[in-house]
DNA sequence: AGCATTTCTTCACAAATGTGAATGAAAACT
DNA sequence: AGTTTTCATTCACATTTGTGAAGAAATGCT
């Protein structure tokens, strides 16, 4: 129920040509669980709607895994900051599930912006979720202990303990696997 | 040398009619150290330019504050969030030094972006850098113990400390002073 | 179903950070 | 200059989180 068409017209009040040329700017792509969407180092130039699946960002810092965001159906995945600066990317975006995605080249989609200038505000509004997104996330860590923070993100994003394993939690939120399996063992309790 | 105009002149490629209407917008005032610029729970309705001066961010938890940014001569200080959804404000703005900024109404900044377009970049601008620092700061906090996201800081931003109480930084760092005291005594030793 | 692999839990101990109190240093205020 | 207030440091002890190892549970594979 997650399709790039019900998202555009949705959120972008086309003209029925516009939608049309849009839509054709896409290409889908399924993925298993494992592939990659990106993968550190490269120049990441698309950027893609989740339709189907559940997505990991991480990055490795002396050799670990470090989780700093998820993406389920109806996000956008891509590199933002190197995406608009031409850097490399810093992070890693794989797939948790087996997915479907509508992807487009950075390019394509300023051409869709000449057809459809609609679609020029859809940078702001991704960037400023993301934003919002890495504040809340900051602020957690900086001020709150562990297990508010486990407490929090059970209460403000249940879904993802049915569809992330635990250790990703666990280093999303700045923890050790065997850290967050305390916490939760000692709030069972 | 953070003034206004150099700023508008350089990013802005405006026209000299459009520049001087943009100007006259804007309202200098004048803080003395401890006022505030924005009170939590204030609706934000205006965005300003720092000329002189030192601000830092904050919030109250659990009558704690907690630092979540800086911001200098050269930045932009505005509750982004309230500013574009019209929510109260969470955070609170004061000034560390007697500062000078320049300020504006949004509704205003809105109707200059009429009469200069290249202003509507600003928004975006000022979004992304918000971010990418949000990030970096998440990342920090998650990924690295208290020693080395204080040399990170110490690093990155050294300015920093001659022009911030030692205690606002440990804040910002996550840290109670006194743990930022013993990280510091023993780098020296 | 059975086997292999991955993920989660538990434990004992180590290391990092918080807490509250005391002191000294620095800065702000007449 | 002297006084007051704020800020930084230090210490002893408490609490939280990390670490490495072991085993249990869940999942994936044939």
């Amino acid at each position: 129920m997650y399709e790039l068409d019900h998202y555009l017209e949705k959120n972008f009040p086309f003209n029925s040509t516009s939608i049309t040329v849009v839509k054709e700017c896409f290409s889908s792509k399924d993925l298993k669980k494992g592939d990659y969407f990106l993968r550190e180092g490269e120049y990441c130039k698309k950027i893609a709607y989740v339709e189907q699946g559940a997505f990991v960002y991480f990055e490795y810092i002396d050799v670990e895994e470090k989780v700093c965001d998820f993406a389920f159906e109806g996000d956008w995945i891509t590199h933002y900051k190197g995406l608009t600066q031409g850097l490399p990317s810093t992070v890693n975006i794989r797939a948790l599930e087996p997915a479907k995605i509508q992807w487009i080249e950075i390019e394509n989609m300023t051409a869709c912006e000449q057809e459809a200038p609609e679609l020029r505000t859809l940078r702001l509004q991704l960037v400023e979720q993301y934003f919002m997104q890495a504040m809340d996330r900051a602020s957690s860590l900086a001020n709150f202990n562990a297990e508010k923070r486990y407490e929090k993100m059970l209460a403000e994003r249940p879904e993802l303990f049915n569809r992330v394993p635990q250790y990703h939690i666990a280093s999303y939120l700045g923890l050790k696997p065997q850290s967050l399996s305390r916490i939760r063992a000692k709030k069972i309790k």
